[in-house]
DNA sequence: CCTTTGCATTGATATATGTTAAGAAAGACT
DNA sequence: AGTCTTTCTTAACATATATCAATGCAAAGG
């Protein structure tokens, strides 16, 4: 139970074995079946989620009513509307499962309990945030000036593993175009003897 | 001299005065002229600019060797290829005036002064970083849905300063479209009675 | 086992946006 | 003032991607 989580704990945030389990105790973990939201536009997002063991993803609706994949996320992923949790403003995104799905559910508490355990949380959090600024910035770039192939292919590279779990329209739902384009651009790449993996 | 920096210490970082004029003793500043660097792809950013007066841009350079441009930074806004920084790493970004520009260069020298003034910078660049992924996730929702006319207007709401600041071109490349689109995206705009402002 | 449902593919067509080229307007420089 | 340069606009045309509709397929569920 949770092996992801704590050897997250370990390896990540440095933490050693008692002090996993000490904390381990009152967490809130959860079993999220397909489809079930965890976040829904409006809400205000109170929580990190971590991912132990499936796939969710994280979503807005556009002008037309359709779906746009901001980011998936696998196992030993965290996912958040970081701003509206940090803000404490309502989101604009939602949140769900892909897959059949155990998280662990953080919150103010647990952040507050962890930090007591000294820095290393606070160090951790520091780079995943500047991590994620750094996708960020690579994901607008791409957005603004690479092709739909060029994304796909830049797709492939970063999520081989993701591009397995989820079907097509959702990849293309990721990179902005519509599925009937993805299956195109597939097929061409396919022409010209392009091969994944 | 230096006025909105010393301001900003004060009201963003919550700084009493007299550290400010300590700390502003061995400050870096730098007159940019226009089309000046700052950054270069390729070069590892080893710091935080903040915009004292004048107008600056970060952009990339896209498959087609064409300008994306990221952000802008007029007064007041401290820019940075924070990936970069933080991770040590080649940065793939460009910053340089679009105005003649000066700035204050915030060093690592700089960062450990003013974080042993106290935890407030510590707080504020917390806060920054959230309201930068905040900002970026609306950016990439936009780029994934929204019509480059909504696009627009968007910007339009959101940077009202900056549209009279600089050629439409640039403009179109913080959108994602070529300049002669937003050409007639205002065109048709102007047509249905729309002013902006 | 059959039906239903969701997904991928394809073709025909439509639309948004890009490209090229030209000219007009506005600034910058001498 | 005049010349050069940049910017903006417009038009004609090209292209990438979207939309609509039909089909086939495979997995899910009765």
């Amino acid at each position: 139970m949770l092996e992801n989580f704590k050897s997250y704990l370990n390896t990540q945030w440095g933490l050693p074995n008692d002090a996993i389990e000490e904390l381990c105790n009152g967490i809130k973990t959860k079993k999220v079946v397909k489809e079930e939201f965890l976040l829904k536009s409006g809400e205000v997002c109170d929580l990190t989620i971590f991912v132990e063991k499936g796939l969710l993803r994280m979503y807005a609706l556009n002008e037309k009513g359709k779906i746009d994949i901001l980011q998936f996320a696998p196992e030993n992923w965290l996912v958040s509307d970081r701003g509206s949790v940090y803000f404490n403003e309502p989101s604009n995104y939602y949140i769900d499962a892909i897959e059949s799905t155990t998280v662990v559910l953080l919150d103010q508490n647990f952040i507050d309990r962890i930090s007591r355990l000294g820095p290393s949380f606070r160090k951790l959090n520091d780079r995943l945030l500047h991590n994620h600024i750094r996708h960020l910035n690579k994901r607008v770039s791409l957005l603004l000036g690479a092709s739909a192939e060029t994304r796909y292919l830049n797709f492939i590279k970063l999520y081989p593993d993701i591009l397995l779990r989820v079907p097509q329209w959702m990849v293309a739902s990721y990179l902005g175009i519509a599925p009937e384009s993805l299956s195109r651009v597939r097929r061409d790449l396919a022409k010209n003897n392009f091969r994944p993996g």
